[in-house]
Parts: structure tokens; sequence; C-alpha cells
DNA sequence: CATGAAACGAACACGGT
DNA sequence: ACCGTGTTCGTTTCATG
């Protein structure tokens, strides 16, 4: 089946309206409907069509609380690039599919050049990251081999 | 000065309650406190005082809407090795500071291993992605050697 | 499509258990 | 500490320009 993944209209009609609510919104998402319509300049009620109409469209995919990692106790993070044996589209889709739901990943990307995927994990521990990598990764026969990188620190930037 | 980055109480003191707001509000940000206290089985007043009170501690840093790369108009995302000339405390530091404020800057990790910095940025094309890459990080005298991996695709994990 | 007013529902502070 | 209640405030809908 074919894939329609160039939703050009997403970004044709977006007002300066929209881009200041995005922004508004990315740094702050529990800032109050009426706070944000006085911010972007406009009442309400517009205000609140517009954010509708932007999460509709898929603009705003969702709202999450950011959560320490330390706090739920896992301290420790790293970036584990992988290869995989075979790079056939069935293979490639599948592992994706199956690392998302492994404990502790973050974030998976899938990426161009010598790697082929970039997994972004949690565990509470140098033994448990082991772990993770050994048990899920390691065992994988679609995986060819695995590189760890502990995260010393992260920063968020502004986009 | 020393650094007090072990804060041990952090996670010495947290309820399973406390986990399962946590974890409710890291997949919805905006869940109203009376649907939280009703799942994670607390009256509304109790789930109040307890989501305050893991926002004061820092296991709750912001809450933030996820905003589509593509509707903001910049499609294009990368994972950015960084290598750095030379690695003091001071030059390593000032570099963070400096690429987080970068425009497009996701995310800034500093990591173990081979390569100091990987930075996930965002672009509104190759060219745009190009041009990032030599006039913020390759004119960078402590920047020693950049190598950019496209990112065909990313998805969330669960943590 | 943006605006204002009116009904609805949630957030917050208090006193009681 | 947790819980229920009342007041305050934000959200949501509807009618209108």
């Amino acid at each position: 089946m074919p894939l329609a993944t160039n939703d050009v209209r997403r970004f044709a009609d977006l007002d300066d309206t929209d881009r200041a609510i995005l922004s508004e919104l990315a740094a702050d998402g529990r800032l109050p409907n009426n706070a944000l319509a006085e911010r972007v300049g406009v009442a309400p009620s517009t205000c609140l069509t517009r954010t509708r109409a932007l999460r509709e469209r898929g603009a705003i995919r969702g709202f999450h609380a950011e959560v320490d990692p330390a706090a739920v106790g896992l301290p420790l993070q790293a970036l584990v690039s992988v290869r995989l044996t075979a790079h056939e589209r069935a293979a490639v889709d599948a592992f994706r599919a199956r690392s998302v739901r492994l404990p502790g990943v973050v974030a998976v990307f899938h990426v161009a050049g010598a790697e082929d995927y970039v997994l972004h994990v949690r565990a509470a521990s140098a033994d448990a990251l082991r772990d993770f990598v050994l048990d899920h990764l390691a065992v994988d026969p679609a995986v060819q081999h695995t590189q760890t990188s502990l995260i010393f620190e992260q920063a968020r930037g502004m986009g």
C-alpha cells in the first residue's frame, strides 16, 4: 500500500497566530487558554478554536509532563547505536516496532549513515543498562552490532 | 565549590501513588486533576497536593506540547555528533551553553565515548542543515570534527 | 472567522476527620 | 496526611456582527 506521508497542507496555511500558539504551548503546555489568548493577541474563544484545530491537524501531537529520570529511579541515560543485519523494509520496520516497546526506551531514531538506529534509553544502574543491551538487543538476530554511549548530561534547546 | 548533584532524597520517598501520577502525566500532561485522582485512586484534593509537591521537588520539570516539526516548517531532523578539540571542563561547559541556544537545536547530549556531544537538530531543508553545521559548528574553534546523521523517522517510547 | 456573554466544570483554600 | 465542601476562576458553547 502507498504511504501518504507528504501532507503538504500541514504548514501551507499556518498563521502567525498559529505559530505563536505552538511556541507558547511548547514552552508551557499547561498555559491556560485565556492567558494564551492574551499573549498571542486574540479572544479566548478564538484561541480555543485555533488550538483545537492545531491538535486535529496534527500540528500538536500531544501534551506531556517532563519527568526527572532520577525521580523514577532511572538516573542513567544512554544513546545506543544499533546496526541491523538486514536492511529490507520489513526487518527495519519490525525492529522499530519492537524497540519502542522495550522498557526504558525514551525515543527511537531511524538514521541514515553507518548505523541504522539510535536508541535513547534510561536505566537504573550500569548493570541494568548492560542487561538491557544484552537481553534485548544483543540476542536479537536482526541486530548485528551495538555501541553504547553513556549520557553525562542532557540539555533541552528551544527548537 | 563542590557540586551537590546527588540528591538522593529525590526518589527516596516516592510513593506508589506518586509514581502513578508521574506515569499518567507523562502520557497526558493535560489530564484534569479530578480525572487523574480517579485513575490513581485518591481524592482530587489529595491528588492536587501530591502533584504540586512533585512539581516543587523537581520530579516534574515542566509541561510541554509536542509539536510536529513539519508543521513549523522544519521537516528535517538530524543527529550531529561533535568531537571537541579540548576536553577541559571550561571548554566543554562553554560548548554546551552555546549549543543549546543555537536555532533548531532540540536537545544536547554530552556523552562518553569517541564523540563528546550529540546534537538533536531540526532544519527546514538539506541546505539549511548544511548551513547550520558549517556556520555554527565547523567554524567553532572548539569543534574538532562533526558527523551528521539524517533522521528518517522518530518514535517515542514509554520510558 | 472573530467576538462577547452565559452555563458548565475544574482548581484551589479551608476546616474537619 | 487524607478527605469533603464552598468559592473562585477558567473553559466551553452559542448567538451575533
